[in-house]
DNA sequence: TGTAGTCGTTGAAACGGTTCATTACCGATG
DNA sequence: CATCGGTAATGAACCGTTTCAACGACTACA
């Protein structure tokens, strides 16, 4: 039925007795378009992949929840698929995506496995990298300057005076966390301060969990050379540390200040108000979101590029300077 | 190719040297076969729906990791869908994973929109209840004892002594507000009290910011007749409650008492520990996506049901009995 | 050696839209 | 009145897979 086809995509062609009488039947028999046939025949379908690290995390949830906004308006569907940190999900989740024949893929990778997403892309899927720079310039991405980031956390912790601070973050894998800690130095080395001030405490995820073990590691120190501040690759951690402190008896910030990462809505919402680097977490789903429908619909005049947002610090309590009582 | 077609789907029907044969060229060209054109010619495709009413709710994205679980084993993509509690939101996404002929439907539905879910049953695409008790025989639900959680968290500040409480909780449509707060008035009746030791403050969602507000509203009533403890209908709403007191500096559990509901991990990892009911969010992501896989592979042998869960309140320090300094 | 039966491969139809060439119709013009 | 131009509806091919009927080769048995 061509008409009836013109009629739901062009119905400027139709005229418009034809197309009145052509909408009634439709509600009348209550039919509705089969996605799949329209994809069969046009090639790419109106879904978009998005794979994310970890669905537990607000900061993706947001992010989704920004890319949801865009593809929303423009009546795309969105397949949402968690990597969870494992390359072998990731790779399944691809080949998932792929059968799909999905427009394209917002994805952050779990390390730099740029091979298979070129492949994608030159199969005809878009793809869009999502909290990532990409390295090579043909391909989308839009991230956030952790650098800079971990530059702007540190410098405020020299700021109120700490001169032994800890950097809770992991796994090493991720670009993310590498990011935020070497941010974390070049600001130590602005300040002219030994590198050994900032000491490292790996963790084996970004969890809460993994916060609370980590602030066990510090107050396992002894108390002469402990930090006496704590800056976290995200704000699970920070909140697992916090928790974790606090715990112990250990007062955020008067004893020991912390400083989280995402600013993710729990930061102001924990009993001692984290202070945190704010990511736009929507606005990067958002502007990954559209620079894949930009390309989708003019793949002549899209130009690749590199979207980088500027991170801002939020100071809370949780880092506030307290005059030392002792 | 009916041959490709069979070593792919039923590799035990090729003789081996065509299937290996088969195999070889199908890694050399890169073969990928195409989901849709499978999807039209079987008639229903190898994705489900995922609709939640807030993903920015830790609640949620644990439900949907336990469905991710299921249907990810069983090589299925979700599309996952936000209604944000907006009506409209919810049947557009509806229309649209009508249009993508998915299998089923897994949806906390926002108001008892029976009608529109029973006319996607009818037209084939199988649905089961999220979260919420189906009324219905024939729709298979997975739901959790709302009523029982309710009374469980009243009771156990009843214990405590508490005669002044504060239900906090909103909006009203939501099925899981209302049976929590129709729990905690039964265990006030079981214990023969006043139904007015239990006073409602109703919020316009449940997020954090609605506690927050809501707290303020509980700090503003003249101290002789303020309550003494506060039940709230979830986690977030708590959390936020946390934070109004702690700014008022009003002590929790000292002052006031707190109790959230779902148990998410920001519960536990709260700087004071929230105590909260827990739900079996994975299992119940889990079973209703194992539901709708069985029915969907046997639909012959299969019967609906309603399982309920039970839930389960955890103590922790937010709730916990303090002798009164004065 | 002929025939029945088995196993495996091949070919074509079908799914439900989109797209484009073709046809039908109408009014205007020579 | 015949022709032309333009608009709108019709019909058929096509997308890539599944499914099933038809077919061919081979074995077993009489």
């Amino acid at each position: 039925m061509g008409t009836v086809s013109n009629v739901l995509n062009r119905p400027d062609i139709v005229a418009p007795t034809t197309r009145s009488r052509v909408l009634a039947a439709i509600s009348e028999l209550g039919f509705v378009p089969n996605d799949a046939a329209r994809q069969l025949r046009r090639g790419r379908g109106r879904t978009l992949g998005l794979v994310v690290l970890d669905v537990a995390n607000p900061f993706f949830t947001d992010v989704a929840k920004g890319v949801e906004d865009t593809t929303g308006a423009a009546g795309m569907a969105v397949i949402f698929c968690n990597s969870d940190g494992d390359p072998n999900k990731e790779s399944a989740y691809l080949d998932l995506l792929e059968e799909q024949r999905v427009q394209g893929v917002l994805i952050t990778p779990i390390d730099d496995a740029n091979t298979r997403l070129v492949r994608l892309r030159d199969r005809g899927v878009l793809v869009v990298l999502l909290d990532r720079r990409s390295p090579r310039p043909d391909l989308c991405s839009v991230s956030v300057n952790d650098r800079l980031g971990g530059e702007l956390a540190m410098r405020h912790l020299i700021e109120n005076g700490h001169r032994r601070i800890a950097f809770v973050g992991g796994p090493h894998r991720l670009e993310q966390v590498r990011d935020r800690h070497e941010g974390a130095m070049r600001a130590l080395a602005a300040a002219d301060l030994d590198p050994e001030v900032l000491r490292r405490f790996d963790t084996p995820g970004t969890t809460v969990a993994a916060g609370r073990d980590a602030a066990a590691r510090i107050l396992g120190m002894p108390r002469s050379t402990r930090a006496t501040a704590v800056f976290c690759a995200n704000d699970l951690l920070a909140l697992g540390v916090l928790q974790g402190l606090t715990r112990q008896k250990v007062r955020v910030p008067d004893d020991i200040a912390l400083v989280g990462y995402d600013d993710i809505d729990f930061a102001a919402a924990a009993a001692v108000p984290l202070s945190s680097v704010r990511q736009p977490r929507q606005r990067l789903g958002q502007t990954a979101a559209t620079l894949l429908l930009e390309e989708a619909n003019s793949p002549e005049t899209h130009r690749h590029q590199q979207v980088i947002f500027e991170p801002e610090l939020v100071v809370r309590e949780s880092s506030q300077f307290v005059r030392s009582g002792g």
